[in-house]
DNA sequence: AATGAATGAGATTTCATTCAT
DNA sequence: AATGAATGAAATCTCATTCAT
């Protein structure tokens, strides 16, 4: 009524839609968000929400989409893929943990609810995956002299395991991003080191 | 039929209660599971679970409670507060993966449905500072010759993400107990070591 | 509110929600009828009706179930079997059209609106189905010297579509039961009558 | 997408629109058939259809109208009403009967979401009963030596009802129209015979 | 101690219908 | 002449929760 009861073209509304569900999925979570609420915010009717989008499921899906993709393009674009694994590694944490930082409300929380709501987790555990496995690589790139049975995809499960629960507390503004990047990066090349060959000094001197 | 009105001493039923509450908690989640599926599943009637939790909210918090405590006591029971932090964290560390290996449906499950259901997380959240803040001082207690600025707080935190992670890749039986345990044990003290002081050898020695 | 709040054993309740949902369906027929109306017209909340029935083509089909269970015990309980096929029809007949004609409101919408349910006409055919092979059987039985090339399935059709036709003005009162059924005997028996009385050619001569 | 706008002469629209509408009702009925539905497989906007026809009542009025016009056109059309009864009998259910099968999908099928659709049920009633007249009129001419209480009308329904179940059976392909036009023939002269020629008695004496 | 019976409140979803261009 | 954008209103169904016995 009183809101703008104005024709906008099809982008511009889903941009609106999505704006508003992410928002009120962040703070009510998945379930305790109602259509209602999600159309109310976005100041439209919610046959709008269906007509666009389906269902409420598909409905989260797409803020899910629309903000990961946001967080990936953000995390490339910063990344130098020709770096030294050291630098790359460096990069990428920071730019992970500044992407965090500037967007705090959104996309932590839209991770959390994905993470428990049944039928996203399967979605959010193959992103991690992939994740793990990118990780791993880039252990297995980084490390000289590995120990023989070293468990590179383990060793990455329990970093991005670390980088979650640091990312967490960035988000949470518990964490400064520089003192969070370094600590990150610090155990990961550390956690890493073959048992007694310590060679981190001229590696790090670099 | 026949077996439903026996009368039963109030513990016992608790206890009959919390078992069908976990049971179907863990496998549908805490929305997607109702009341009656939990009644059917204790065979009793709805009333019973009323008058004994009050409502769904309190039902799971008790079946938290309840799960956290028997997971803490056989924790705490495998410990031996007095060894050195090694040993202490050692056993610490075992007897948690342990846990986890032990009892993979209930706990993970329920622990992720709290993490994320707005009511509960706030109960996680406090469960994980006071473990963040134990291991914090384990850290802190095993270290020599810490570097001057070590944030032994945030080193914890991801430590416990690491380890929540771990957990859950034990939990899923997609890793060993000691491996897993092996690589957090050395995650925990080499992402720590002071930069150069490397005196894990005589610390070590035990 | 005014109406009886009162506690009522399953069967009762059954019948009462049967009996409610029976009559609005009869008079607004399927999809006009909303479950909120008959709920109220069973002065009863709309849950009860999922608890009892399911879903609204369930308890459509529950309707009808009873209506037809009616009809048939009716009717049967009318007819000696061991009569000749001819005192079996003029019973059968009788009885027939003697419910429909008390059973007015009820029974004839209930399977008009059935007929064209899409999700029930599949049930009213197969039932047709079944009359009409009883009625070829009976045609069958009581036809002396039948035409060799006889079509007793096909005619058994069209003469269980007049029956329906006359049920049908018998169920708004626009015909009799006796003078319908008095008609309906006489052309199944001389519809059926093989072709040697036949006199057609003067007439048709003309 | 190209094929989108074009000025079409308001005729060829409409012919359109009924085409589509008729394809639709006829395979999902009234109530399962959007608007929606209706406008894509015209290849038209939703606007469109309310701007022919006002309401979606309306249009399935008109695609009735249209259907029933045909039908009565073509039955029409292959009668030669100056023949003497018997040749117009045989006529019309013959070019009835050719109607049906040419015309399997839709007509029957939209007749018969007609007659339990509510809002339909009376104009089909009204077309039936001027159908039933017809015949009552055409069995009085084709009667000689009627019984003095012979009632027309009601033998009417009755035949009637026969031939739309008859008709029923040829619009699904379970009867050849040469054959359910000889038994409706038949029926129809037969089950009219005056009483004289009755050989009952014997019979029902057993 | 225990339960069958009952419901208020609200969720998702769909549809016929119209406005503004 | 034609349509993309938009919605009011309602329908089906579910659930946590409570009464009366």
């Amino acid at each position: 009524m009183a809101g703008g009861t104005k024709r906008l073209p099809r982008a511009v509304r889903e941009q609106q839609m999505l704006d508003a569900a992410v928002q009120i999925f962040s703070v009510n979570g998945y379930h305790e968000t109602s259509m209602d609420a999600i159309a109310a915010e976005a100041q439209i009717s919610k046959p709008m929400l269906y007509l666009y989008y389906g269902s409420k499921e598909e409905l989260f899906g797409a803020c899910l989409d629309r903000e990961l993709s946001r967080f990936v393009e953000d995390v490339r674009g910063k990344i130098d893929f020709s770096q030294s694994p050291r630098e790359l590694l460096r990069n990428a944490v920071l730019a992970f943990l500044e992407y965090i930082d500037a967007n705090r409300a959104s996309w932590m929380v839209l991770y959390n609810q994905a993470t428990s709501s049944q039928a996203f987790a399967h979605t959010v555990r193959e992103g991690r995956e992939r994740i793990i496995e990118l990780v791993g690589r880039l252990l297995q790139a980084g490390t000289r002299n590995p120990e023989p049975d070293t468990d590179f995809d383990m060793m990455a499960v329990a970093l991005v395991g670390a980088g979650e629960a640091i990312a967490a507390r960035v988000s949470t503004g518990d964490a400064g991003v520089n003192e969070a990047a370094e600590l990150m990066i610090n155990l990961f090349w550390r956690g890493l080191k073959g048992k007694q060959s310590d060679k981190d000094a001229p590696v790090s001197a670099r």
